[in-house]
Parts: structure tokens; C-alpha cells; sequence
RNA sequence: GCCCAAAUAGCUCAGCUGGUUAGAGCGCUGCAUUCACAUUGCAGAGGUCACUGGUUCAAAUCCAGUUUUGGGCACCA
């Protein structure tokens, strides 16, 4: 009798996936078997693939949507829809533009000793050479997207249809440059739209200044030059009587000061005195009233965040160390009557450095945008999108309704350039900013689909599905909502859904400052790109985080041999015998019966699964059934129905090899290597089985 | 301050529209190897489903409140 492990000599006894994988993806590749195909007959399925950005690797947040994504695309093709899944990569603007200064530094240069063309020159290669790594390892995960038609953020098709679509805006009124109090960073120096500034609760001592017989409460002493007046509110009875009045001050500079006391309704009586002093080049609400009142506006700090020379001695100072400066010297001109030190407040972080946001006043674009959000919120509300996981459509709805204009200009170097836009018109032609990376990226579906060609627009917009973290729910879906509804006349895709991040084990985000980050490449070098797969689908359920689920990898590496086995058994069951020779599968046994049950319930729950995103009880749903249902069980009764030669017999055989191809086609889409490369060992066998038909 | 979500086995979580002894993976205990697979199989221990009240013939599941945890939003000097 031969031995079963030798007879199969190209069979090994276990699955290793580093062996099959490369050669796999190129079948699928050669065989064009990405792309939607022309027979427009067919309902279409499109996906935008969220760009990641090309300044470097790939991490465990793109594993987790190439495979939510991957599952929807290879699903929707085996069902016969037209599918498209549009690959793309970011330039990423200010993102990019840190992480190449970073890498400047560490050459021992800076972006302030090159000319803005030649830094621009090196972050266009720098990128370039990260796409090309980075669409390496999308191809490790064994992303099913149309190569042919993936475009570059900064490609020169897509800056065109930015700039169209800044054109309009200007000509509708919906795009405005004015003055306004910006949320700025003294480290990037640059200005950010309100979403790019975290918001954290800080204890700083709060200053209770005199300025002769009126104090006034403050935690910016530093801010206190070029002032005129004191504000109170107009029905504080304490202030009454100096409404309108002036008082004489002393203040740090030694001088004294005719200060007039005036009355706004912005001022909180309860809050410190009642009484404050404003700076309105250097905060929103004292802007505001500077403006209502006709007051002049003073920058007392300048863009690098250091005092300027109406700072007198202090100037040239960094804010900090002038702050402590400034309130020692007024304690010494006994000019602070006290010092609350356990005051408590929330202050504004550069969401890069975490260092605090210095609002400055800085001439910038806006994007007027409340007539935008007015549709975005009927849309919404007549669920022309729906949200996956549904409670975001009301998260969405309360930003929208809380909406303040958009600042989309940038003080930074990588991205698109606002001047073209507009050569003749000089009030944008002579503008050396660039645009938020989200200008352009909220117009993604539209312009990527567009750049690919004007059918593709046509056949495959509004598409089926956004898919993307739920951190990017404002910056990103948001805007392509709000842009996409005004370029497009129609909502940029029908479904969100929103994946949770990917922490590390300990449960803490993953971030390189602390050295807590885990590759997927070499997480797939360990167990298999399917191994991943399965680990990180199994774990994930929409919106939630999850921790990085390494033993659940284990268990896809172990599915993907069990897998393996079970095709290897079944074939030796065949013994030679080609599936066009067996009977149609009928059920002899109990077993037998069980079995075309179960696997025929278990295809209609993944469908069902499936179609509503659930995407772990899919997975579930064929992993239980073939592991627990087909293998420990049906395997082992198998094993007992022979005929009279000792064999298996034809009925066996035929329902042993239905279930399994049943299994594999099931499957395909979340492991699709194993399955392919099981696929290609199987007897009559009709081409990959990427392209082959769900319903079998 | 406002909003949202979650609370189920030692750990990580499933449990979709309420219905028989509450599930999985990992971990733990015992047993099994010339058997497709030790990346395996079989058996087992382990849960007052956060708490209180309500709706119902029936609640882990629906409702209200409480507690705790996580997240988002927020220009009070």
C-alpha cells in the first residue's frame, strides 16, 4: 500500500503561503482579471480606494480597508456585476511635506535653504519612489484593483479638474479670500482649517491684572501691548458707571495709558472680573468685537511665533519664555493683584506637533459653506447615503448643521499650488499658498473616475461604497459629500462604511514616535497575506477599534493549511476519478444530507452577511462550516462510505468535491490566495477562480 | 458643556429583526499519533450576559434610569 504522503508529491502536507502568493497575484494580473470588462448590461459595482499616502510604508489601517475592500470587489465580480476598484495614491500635502523635512533633517538640511522649485523637485521623486513601494505591498495583500487606471493626487489631469472646480466656486460666490483670525501653527507655519486642531483641557495659571481701578482676569499676559480699551458687559452694574469712560492704566512697559471702558454682549460677566482687555489680532472673539467697535487690530506676535517689536524688550522672545517674562516684570510694577494658578481651560493643538495653535490674522481662502452643507444634509436625511455603522449619520448631521466656513489655503510648499488656477486674476494669480490636501481630495471619486475617462464617470459615479476609517468621517467623507454633491450634482457614492483603527496589543494607537508599530508586511512574511486577512476581518466590526489581533492571525494561517488539507484529502478520495464522471450530488446518508444542507445555508448567510457589512460573521459563517461541519465531520462519515473495491464511492466523492468547490468559491473572496491556489490543483478546472461565478 | 458608542467565559470579542441547555478564537485540564492536517482530533472546566426598574407568554436581546469605560464635538478671556 503507498504511503498517502508520498503519493501526492507535489501536494505537501501543509500550506505555505510565502510559496504561492507573488505567483498568484500575477496570474490574476496577467489575466486582466482586475478590470470591470465592457458588457455595460451587467449592474455596476464601483469602490474608490481611499489613496494612501506615498511618503511610505503601508500600514495596518490600509491592511484592514484593502481587505474590506477586496472582499466587497472579488464578491460583487463573482456575483456578475461590472466591478471596478479604483487604486490611487495621495500626495498627502502637509503630511508628506513633514515627513520629507523630516527626512531633510536627517541629512543635516532644511527646506529653508532650498528654493521652493527644488524642494518641490525632491518631494516629487521622494513620492514617486514611495507610490511604487507602496502599490508593491497593496499587491501583497492581494488587492483586486484596476491598476490601469490608478492616478496620482497630483497627476496633472486631476490639478486641472481641482482648479475647474475652484473656478466655478468662484464664479457661484462660494469662495472667498478675506482677513479672518486662522488657526495657525508656529511650527509648520502654516494655517489649518478648524479639524486640523485638537482641542485639550490644560491648567494654566490665570493672571488677574490691574489696569487702574478696573482688573481684568487673562492666562495671555504676553498679549497685553497696543491695547486701548476694556470691555465689560453692557448690564454688569459693577462696570456701569465707567461705560464709555476712560481710566488711566499703568502697564508693563512702565507707560501710562488712557484706556476707554466699552460695552459688548460677548463678555461674560461671571468669567474672571467681568472685565477684559482684548487682542484682535490674536483671538476670534476679540477680533469680533474689535470689528463691531471699530478698534484697530495689532499683531503682537509674528508668524514665527516669536514677539514683535511693539513687545518693546521682550521682543524677538517665543511666546512662552515672554509670558513668564512679562508677568514677572508686572509683578514687579505691582501690577497683578493676584494669581489663580488652578485655573483650568481648553486650549488648541497642532494636531502634528501638539504644540499650541496660535491664532493669527492671516489673509486666507474660505469656502462658504453653509449653502453647500444644505445639501448635504438632504441628502442625508432622505439616506441618499447610508451609514455603516448607522449612528455616524447623525454624527454627521450635527457637524454639518455646526458647519463654519473653510479655510483651504496653506502656507506650505508640497501640493497644489492656488495661483494657476486663476493667471488673470491677480488677487489669485499673485497667491503663494497651496490648497488643503482636502480641497482636492474631497473631489476624489468624481476626479479620479473622470481622469480615467469620461465613461467611467458615466458607468461608475455615484459609487457603491466609501469605505474608510472613521477618523477620516469630517476631513474626507464629509467633503467629498459636500463637493461631490456641487461638481457632480449627485452624491459622491450610496454607502459608507467605516472601519475602526487598528491599536496595538496593549490597546494605545499605533504612532512611530512610540515605537509601537507592527508592519503588515512582515506580519504577511510570517503567516500569509490571507492569514492577515482573516485576523484582522474576524476581529473588526464597523466603527470600533480593535487591538492588533496576532493570534487570530495564527488561527488564518492554520484555516488556510486546514484548507489545504481538506482539498488534499478530497482529491486522494477521488482517486483519479474526473468530476464530469460523477453523479449529480445526492444524499445517501444522514451525513450526507447534513452536509448539502449546512453548506447551502451557510452560502445564503454569507450573502446575507455580506450585503449588510458584516463582514466577521461572513467570515464566521464558512470557517465554522468548513472546519467544524465539513471537516471533523463529514470528512470522518466519509471515511466510512466505500464501495465494494474499498474506495470511496461516487456519491461520496461527488458531494466531497461540490462542497469543496462550493467552500472555495465562498471563501474566495476573504482568502483569496489559499482558494486560488487550490483552485489551480483541482481536475477540470475552467480558468482562476477569481473570474469564476458565485452561484456555482 | 453637548453628542455618540460600549459593558457577555481568564483574555479578545460574536450573538443581525426578543423564542428551546448563551457561542467562537486564544488560554487552561485530560486523552489520542504508522489516520488529509500536531498549523491536528476528541472530551472537559469556566459566565447571577454592569446594576435597578419596566414592557412581554418569553429579555443578553426592547424601553427608562443609574454606574463605569471609550470616542467625537466645542473660539469663554
Amino acid at each position: 500500500m503507498p504511503d498517502q504522503n508520498t503519493a501526492q508529491p507535489d501536494f505537501p502536507k501543509s500550506y505555505t503561503a510565502a510559496e504561492h502568493e507573488a505567483a498568484i497575484y500575477a496570474l490574476w494580473e496577467k489575466a486582466g482579471a482586475f478590470s470591470p470588462g465592457a458588457d455595460t448590461g451587467k449592474p455596476s459595482f464601483s469602490i474608490i480606494m481611499p489613496p494612501p499616502n506615498a511618503n511610505g510604508n503601508l500600514h495596518m489601517g490600509h491592511s484592514l480597508f484593502i481587505t474590506l475592500q477586496d472582499i466587497l470587489t472579488r464578491y460583487h465580480r463573482m456575483k456578475g456585476d461590472r466591478t471596478l476598484w479604483v487604486p490611487g495614491a495621495d500626495h498627502a500635502g502637509i503630511e508628506t511635506q513633514v515627513v520629507f523635512e523630516k527626512k531633510l533633517e536627517k541629512e543635516g538640511r532644511s527646506r529653508f535653504q532650498m528654493t521652493r522649485e527644488q524642494f518641490y523637485q525632491e518631494a516629487w521623486e521622494f513620492t514617486q519612489e514611495n507610490k511604487q513601494n507602496m502599490e508593491a505591498q497593496l499587491r501583497m495583500h492581494g488587492a483586486s484593483c484596476d491598476w490601469s487606471i490608478e492616478r496620482f493626487t497630483l497627476d496633472p489631469k486631476v490639478v486641472e479638474a481641482v482648479y475647474a472646480t475652484f473656478r466655478k466656486m468662484y464664479a457661484d460666490g462660494l469662495i472667498y479670500r478675506g482677513e479672518r483670525i486662522v488657526n495657525y501653527s508656529v511650527k509648520y507655519r502654516t494655517a489649518y482649517s478648524d479639524l486640523e486642531v485638537e482641542h485639550v483641557e490644560r491648567q494654566d495659571p490665570l493672571y488677574y491684572i490691574k489696569y487702574g481701578p478696573i482688573t481684568v482676569a487673562t492666562v495671555r499676559p504676553e498679549t497685553k501691548f497696543g491695547e486701548k480699551v476694556i470691555v465689560v458687559h453692557p448690564d454688569d452694574e459693577r462696570y456701569r458707571q465707567w461705560i464709555g469712560k476712560t481710566v488711566r492704566a499703568k502697564i508693563v512697559t512702565g507707560e501710562e495709558l488712557e484706556m476707554t471702558v466699552i460695552a459688548d454682549e460677548a463678555i461674560k460677566p461671571e468669567f474672571g472680573t467681568g472685565a477684559m482687555t482684548i487682542t484682535p489680532a490674536h483671538d476670534p472673539i476679540d477680533f469680533e468685537i474689535a470689528r463691531r467697535h471699530n478698534l484697530p487690530i495689532i499683531p503682537i506676535i509674528g508668524l514665527d511665533g516669536k514677539m514683535l517689536p511693539i513687545a518693546g524688550e521682550f521682543a524677538g522672545m517665543k511666546v512662552e519664555a515672554a509670558r513668564a517674562a512679562i508677568a514677572g516684570r508686572m509683578q514687579e510694577l505691582g501690577l497683578i493683584e493676584k494669581i489663580d494658578p488652578t485655573y483650568t481651560h481648553i486650549v488648541g493643538l497642532c494636531y502634528k506637533s501638539k504644540q499650541p495653535i496660535e491664532p493669527m490674522l492671516m489673509p486666507q481662502w474660505f469656502v462658504k459653506v453653509a449653502p453647500l452643507a444644505e445639501r448635504a444634509i438632504a441628502a442625508i436625511e432622505a439616506d441618499e447615503i447610508e451609514f455603516y455603522p448607522k449612528s455616524y449619520k447623525k454624527i454627521q448631521l450635527d457637524w454639518l448643521r455646526n458647519l463654519k466656513d473653510w479655510n483651504i489655503s496653506r502656507q506650505i510648499w508640497w501640493g497644489i499650488p492656488i495661483a494657476p488656477a486663476m493667471p488673470d486674476n491677480p488677487e489669485v494669480a499673485n497667491d503663494p499658498d497651496t490648497f488643503d490636501t482636502w480641497f482636492s481630495s474631497g473631489q476624489w471619486p468624481a476626479v479620479a473616475l473622470q481622469a480615467a475617462g469620461d465613461r467611467y464617470l458615466q458607468d461608475f459615479y455615484p459609487t457603491s461604497v466609501m469605505e474608510t476609517g472613521h477618523d477620516l468621517i469630517f476631513l474626507w467623507v464629509t467633503r467629498m459629500i459636500l463637493l461631490g454633491l456641487y461638481t457632480q450634482n449627485k452624491v459622491p457614492f450610496k454607502k459608507v462604511y467605516l472601519h475602526g483603527l487598528v491599536l496595538d496589543p496593549l490597546g494605545k494607537k499605533m504612532s512611530k514616535s512610540k515605537g509601537n508599530v507592527v508592519s503588515p508586511v512582515d506580519l504577511i512574511a510570517k503567516y500569509g497575506a490571507d492569514a492577515v486577512r482573516f485576523g484582522l476581518l474576524i476581529s473588526s466590526a464597523a466603527g470600533s477599534n480593535f487591538s492588533l489581533p496576532e493570534e487570530k492571525m495564527v488561527g488564518g494561517r492554520n484555516f488556510a493549511n486546514k484548507l489545504w488539507n481538506i482539498t488534499r484529502f478530497i482529491l486522494m478520495q477521488l482517486d483519479g476519478r474526473l468530476p464530469s464522471q460523477l453523479p449529480v450530488p445526492t444524499a445517501v446518508t444522514d451525513a450526507d444530507k447534513t452536509v448539502l444542507e449546512q453548506i447551502k445555508k451557510t452560502r445564503k448567510g454569507v450573502d446575507a452577511h455580506l450585503e449588510q457589512f458584516r463582514f466577521a460573521q461572513a467570515l464566521q459563517a464558512i470557517h465554522d462550516f468548513t472546519w467544524h461541519q465539513f471537516a471533523d465531520i463529514y470528512l470522518e462519515a466519509a471515511k466510512n462510505q466505500k464501495d465494494d473495491t474499498g474506495r470511496t464511492d461516487d456519491q461520496t466523492a461527488a458531494i466531497l468535491f461540490s462542497t469543496l468547490r462550493a467552500i472555495l468559491t465562498t471563501l474566495h473572496p476573504f482568502m483569496p490566495f489559499v482558494t486560488e491556489a487550490l483552485y489551480q490543483r483541482l481536475p477540470e478546472r475552467d480558468g482562476l477562480l477569481i473570474t469564476q461565478s458565485w452561484h456555482e
